[in-house]
DNA sequence: GGGCTGAACTTGAACGATCCACGGGGGTTC
DNA sequence: GAACCCCCGTGGATCGTTCAAGTTCAGCCC
């Protein structure tokens, strides 16, 4: 009824330790008839290897630490969410657990990754929401703790290491998408919180339409990342002759939305950010950020550093995916 | 430059391996002045203890397990959300970690904890979205994997181990709060699929207004989780002379607002269940879950058992409260 | 037949913290 | 002053796995 180990079943079966230990990590390092033996007796006592004494004999935990980001802004949180979703289940396939932490601040987050690097309790990690002069990169590197950044290192020293949507291009493709609906005079409703993220969607929405500076200033609103700002926003738009829009997010998108049908105007002419549950809900149209594409590698980028610390890794940007919707029967 | 041990730091400071550790474990062991002399030690050289080494020699690991749920149905996946940041953070505080990890079934999740409980990855677990005859506790218990639920057993036996949300005082307290707004006519707007939260919500609503049966099947209309199943629940709520309703969810609510709101009512006459982001954009009232006590009590449930395997605990109701809302002026 | 090779398996020694039995010094008690 | 206890601290053994260095033995060649 006792677990039983490398040594219990060694002496069970009358071979050593090591030829077990052997059928498991090189199957071909041991006669097959002797494999097939040992083999039997690890069904039969269900015997696994203990993950604590392989951690402290190898050096390595095989898990990943991922802090658990603040409850987001609102609607958006989502995407967070389904990449801690893709990520789990591309980690488990590679033999790694993630391990949740909290973490108020950057530096806290810094500290505990140190900390649990450190104990063997995490071999490397991911970090998430990079912002301007993002200093965790540097310090985790200082302290050579392997990890992978979803999220360029905006405005910082490029470190390589990490991945992340290209919304330039997003918010291109739906700028393209409305001019290619007939839309003439489509606006841009973004964030006002100066975020390098927001910066460059709108970058994107004004080179694919090739407007001058005037132009630009003209059609592009920033305000709050909320509905009700969405909405001023989306007025003001359409005062200023807009016919179309493009949203930084689905909750400033949820907000255009209420204006556009309040004055009985089709949802397809809107397009948000993020795809989120409420945007499938509400049947609007929206980008879907790839975050399996991205959780799959940033993973190849810890592993790979776990693998070889000294390997050179290079930034990836991953294009969003236009999801197109026509609204329902009902709420339409 | 290498890791400080105990060994290492014991042969700098000219003490045994033990007395560094009692200082860290039972500091009131050592004398005042030898203790301060390795805190001073420690501090300086950055030691940690090892996980590793601490979770093979005391057979724990100071870890819990948490499935990661599949992709939530739609907006109301941020309880779980919030729950897992509630846990994660007591959990800190109490010195253990959460490890996550996926499963697609019920089957392959108590595999899975099995397992990660075999090798000594996690000492206990954490279990959600119980159903009707959940078999997950029994498994668990069977294979001495110590656990508790966030939601009760329904219809299994009872195993005392559970915490879970008064989903029928929610309800009663909704229904009683727009009853106290002068409605008399208040529906219940839930889901068809059977499920016994739904059926305990609906009960709850039915209780609180002392409807007959007759009343109660004339005023409840239950239909699938979905926005526009919502709009189109409401619209027959409405005809059958309702004036106001309870929703088993802000996805039910969010449909119900958007027919409401094309009639020029009031939104005051819906309230939802799980206090979502988006009821919160919106304005609307709803039913928040007490996710930060659950997880308080899963965790108190979990450590208790860890200290004690035998424990006897009983399962815990806790009410939601309700969030009362008016809009905003610009979206009202 | 001596020596060499390689396959198949065994053995001792780590990894780093904690438990346990014990030792030496100092004080108390009879 | 001898027996005893308490406090502080020591060193060995232990948790379960894997690495590195053996050992044994069959096969082969000159």
């Amino acid at each position: 009824m006792n677990k039983p180990t490398l040594a219990s079943l060694a002496a069970e079966l009358n071979v050593s330790r090591q030829t077990i230990s052997n059928v498991i990590n090189f199957p071909d390092r041991v006669r097959p008839e002797t494999r097939a033996r040992v083999q039997e007796a690890i069904e039969r006592s269900g015997y696994r290897p203990s993950a604590a004494a392989r951690a402290l004999r190898n050096q390595r935990a095989n898990a990943l630490g991922l802090r658990l980001s603040n409850p987001r802004n609102g609607i958006s949180g989502s995407i967070m969410d389904a990449f801690t979703h893709s990520l789990v289940e591309r980690a488990d396939q590679s033999g790694y657990r993630i391990v949740l932490f909290p973490a108020r601040t950057n530096e806290e987050e810094v500290d505990k990754l140190v900390e649990l690097r450190r104990t063997l309790a995490i071999d490397a990690c991911i970090l998430t929401d990079t912002w301007l002069d993002d200093a965790r990169p540097a310090q985790l590197a200082e302290a050579s703790v392997p990890f992978a950044a979803f999220g360029r290192p905006w405005g910082a020293k490029d470190h390589g290491r990490w991945a992340d949507v290209d919304g330039r291009a997003g918010a291109a493709e739906a700028a393209a998408h409305l001019r290619a609906l007939g839309h003439e005079r489509i606006g841009y409703l973004g964030w006002s919180d100066g975020s390098p993220v927001g910066k460059d969607r709108r970058v994107g929405w004004a080179q694919a339409l090739c407007l001058s500076g005037d132009q630009e200033a003209e059609l592009a609103v920033e305000v709050e990342d909320t509905v009700d700002d969405g909405a001023a926003g989306m007025a003001e738009l359409l005062s200023r002759g807009a016919t179309a829009v493009v949203c930084a997010s689905d909750t400033l998108s949820l907000g255009a939305f209420t204006v556009i049908r309040r004055r009985g105007g089709s949802r397809q002419c809107i397009i948000g950010f993020d795809n989120t549950p409420v945007a499938r809900e509400l049947g609007l149209s929206s980008m879907a950020q790839p975050v399996d594409e991205v959780a799959a590698t940033v993973l190849d980028m810890v592993l790979a550093q776990i693998a070889d610390p000294a390997v050179e890794l290079e930034g990836v940007l991953i294009a969003p995916a236009l999801v197109a919707r026509q609204g329902s029967a009902l709420t339409g």
